[in-house]
RNA sequence: AGAGUUGGCUGGACAGUCGCCUGAUCACUCACUUUUAAGCUAACCACGUCGGCUGCACUUGAGCCCCUAUAGCAUAAAAGUGAGUGAUCAGGAGGAAAGUCCGGGCUCCACAGGACAGAGUGCCAGGUAAUCCCUGGGGGGCGCGAGCCUACGGAAAGUGCAGCAGAAAAUAAACCGCCGAUCGAUCAAUAGGGGCCUGCCCCUUUGGUAGGAGGUAAGGGUGAAAUGGUGCGGUAAGAGCGCACCGCGCGGGUGGUAACAUUCCGUGGCUAGGUAAACCCCGCUCGGAGCAAGACCAAAUAGGAAUCCAUUGGCGUGGUCCGCGCAGGAUUCGGGUAGGUUGCUUGAGGUAUGUGGUGACGCAUACCCUAGAUGAAUGACUGUCCACGACAGAACCCGGCUUAUAGGCCGACUCUCUUC
């Protein structure tokens, strides 16, 4: 039932926290426009927290439209089995995109982190 | 019909799927509190020794009592409170939510007084909780007009400033020009007088020429601005020097609550230039910080205070003992961090009607409750339609101002043209 929403539980919720992920984060994403850092959590399930700058993005309904679609796209990942607290950064240029084009953006960078998963699980199977 | 002025309203619509936040109701789970029910615990171990008993031993030690059930422990049910999960229902950004430029409420601190500094403000009257806002009115400017703009107190309290141009920029001055009366020089003329050398000289008068102490502010030219304008008289030339009209100042009257107006009366020949978003003067206003205000609950860690225990032994003080201090243990307390709760949305609130007022706005009655997040909700996707959607996101709350804004709708008014 659950699988679609997204609750607090889902969220990263306080700055010691968010202060883990940068400290700890063993996976990352960059393009021009967003950076995607991640941090295994014990919980068996993925977090997300935004930190998007006034000073990259001006607007208020700019930021807020950027949370709303990414939040959106990391609602419908159903699958995901990513047990890791991820932070999205958000640079400039992704306010020019439009909603479509910021979606695939995440996403594409979101099965980066994916990729860079299962190949950590092989390592220290090997190891 | 076109051009324009002005006031107000609106700010994509509908359907489906999947979400987010808040509230209400219901169900389940957990925690706490209260009540009720039935139940378990007087045992064991350790310690103390005011007293008693037993009994060994001869003065200490051992065992029991010395104390609880009106207590403690865990269980179940019911009720309440709180949290979580799920279901259903309801609600969920703006006209500017923005800039944070003013004004208030609210909160805390300081204090409730006076003075200075500083800041703000500045035609008048009214509205308001209050304002730098709004309404009405006055003055000035712009527009054919509807209308628009206006930082609009004081320049005879003082100080300062004015590039370029111009002769001169604030107290009068004089470059060109005009005049040159009064002064001597020179020429001429006629008239008059005088002298003698009898055709010359002198004096007076008149006119001219060049000069000139000086007079003048009409004219020229410069400038944003040059010490009222026009006309006539007047004069050597001119000039408010005089007069008429216009303008200006002052006093009075009249109208107006007032700013102010004045086709009214008198008076002054005109003196008093500009600049105060230059200093300044005058009147009025202003304590500071802000919801990250403030209030409450409060873990861990460290530290603090109080009480009790141990003070046999340790460290310090000291020759030693007592004592004192430090370190030790237990309990309690307050401050307070993370974190949480609250402040937090019922308010100078909306809507309708009536009513007073030119209006801003006031008053009365009825009805309504309309976001409350906190790493921060109010959305995403799909389809259909159309005028193809601008500026833009609440963060304690209101009243204004300013700035941004695709379009659409309604009202009032002005000018021009056409038709009747």
């Amino acid at each position: 039932m659950a699988v679609y929403g997204f609750s607090k539980q889902q969220r990263l919720l306080k700055a010691r926290e968010f202060q883990r992920v940068f400290d700890q984060s063993r996976l990352k994403a960059s393009t021009r426009a967003i950076l995607l850092l991640a941090a295994a959590n014990p919980l068996g399930r993925p977090r997300i927290g935004f930190i998007i700058a006034k000073k990259q993005v001006r607007l208020a309904v700019q930021r807020n439209r950027i949370k709303r679609i990414i939040r959106e796209s990391f609602r419908n990942q159903n699958n995901l089995t990513l047990n890791y607290d991820i932070i999205v950064l958000v640079r400039k240029e992704l306010a020019n995109l439009s909603n479509q084009d910021i979606r695939t953006e995440f996403e594409r960078q979101l099965f980066k982190l994916v990729r860079q998963d299962n190949a950590l699980k092989v390592t220290d199977s090997h190891a």
